[in-house]
DNA sequence: TTTTAAATACCGAACGATCGGTAAAGAAAA
DNA sequence: TTTTCTTTACCGATCGTTCGGTATTTAAAA
């Protein structure tokens, strides 16, 4: 590499950002280019695909965070108590609390939804299946850990949008303690 | 009217559809157009505020079809229970048993979010506000009834993301069985 | 009842602005 | 010097929007 005035690790989160702020389609390269301090032909240097690339390498990002701050703390061999809540501390960071939109559902409207409908999906089936997973290891039965994964799921998503539209961050948290009682019951 | 070669409800009904389905970034006036079978100058003519007018119209006309099918539903005279079977009917019957998205999620993002954001955010909590005070009616205490009001809200709109990305339309009539539990409990 | 004028609705064509994207040249690192 | 990265300048396409003009209907005048 020979030079990069701006930092790849900086310019994927600011990506990130403006994604899941104004979803895909509201996101121009204008925007792209002067939230990362890169003018748009080096952008196009860093991401030859374009538009669509960028919005896949930020997806793949995710992917990478999801792998090592969700599913492998969900997974892993620690007691499952101690799974649940450091799972549910890492998406709380990772939101800001809630104060920060899901990037999947920003990238499920308009011309993005086309392109990217199945790597959302199967990430959305991923976060299912681990608290699903960590359901069964708490004593539910297959049935009830399903359930509780699709809810968990369910509320993270839906406290999202309440929490971002009402500006009240708060409903975000109140459904991370719902999915700790319901795991826990 | 002189003559009309589309009817006006019709119109609303296909914007409505168009933009619940790709967002207001990704509905160009071109498919609007196509959609409901008028030439772009004509859809100025109805809606000298062009495209925002349009919005505005749609998410006008959902306020009106919230008063008559919800909030009139939640806060008749009926028995408790009764209204609560017949809004959630109405519910399922408005979003195609979670096949259509939610046009408040969709007008949430980019440039729609900034133009409307105060009468989203004014129609969740009428929402929010309809089904705590059926909660009351039920039996509920204060604190409970605005905590039942908040997870209703949650559980629609994150069920309704996850019965479309993962086309999975049962996740949203599960959720709306699950506000039915969580309210005669 | 017929004629005429106003009002209403629609449409083809074009507007300036912005979209995503690219070619070529300059500058820094190797 | 070669390679890597950035930059300026530009492209065709599409964006939302507007204009001039044409049907169709309503209503007043004759």
């Amino acid at each position: 590499m020979a030079f990069s005035k701006v930092e790849p690790d900086i310019v994927m989160e600011r990506l990130l950002h403006v994604f899941r702020s104004v979803g895909y389609d509201g996101a121009s390269l204008t925007e792209l280019a002067s939230a990362t301090g890169l003018k748009k032909a080096s952008l196009y240097h860093r991401f030859p695909d374009g538009k669509v690339g960028m919005a896949r390498a930020v997806l793949d990002h995710v992917k990478g965070w999801d792998d090592s701050q969700i599913f492998y703390i969900l997974l892993s061999s620690e007691p499952a108590k101690e799974r649940l809540d450091a799972a549910l501390n890492a998406i709380s960071v990772f939101y800001e609390g809630g104060r920060l939109a899901c990037i999947l559902r920003a990238m499920s409207h308009g011309a993005a939804a086309e392109i990217f409908r199945d790597q959302i999906a199967e990430t959305f089936q991923n976060w299912v299946n681990a608290f699903a997973h960590l359901a069964t290891d708490l004593g539910h039965d297959s049935d009830t850990a399903q359930k509780l994964g699709e809810s968990s799921l369910v509320k993270i998503q839906g406290s999202l949008i309440l929490a971002q539209t009402l500006q009240k961050p708060e409903l975000f948290q109140d459904a991370l303690e719902a999915i700790k009682t319901d795991f826990l019951k």
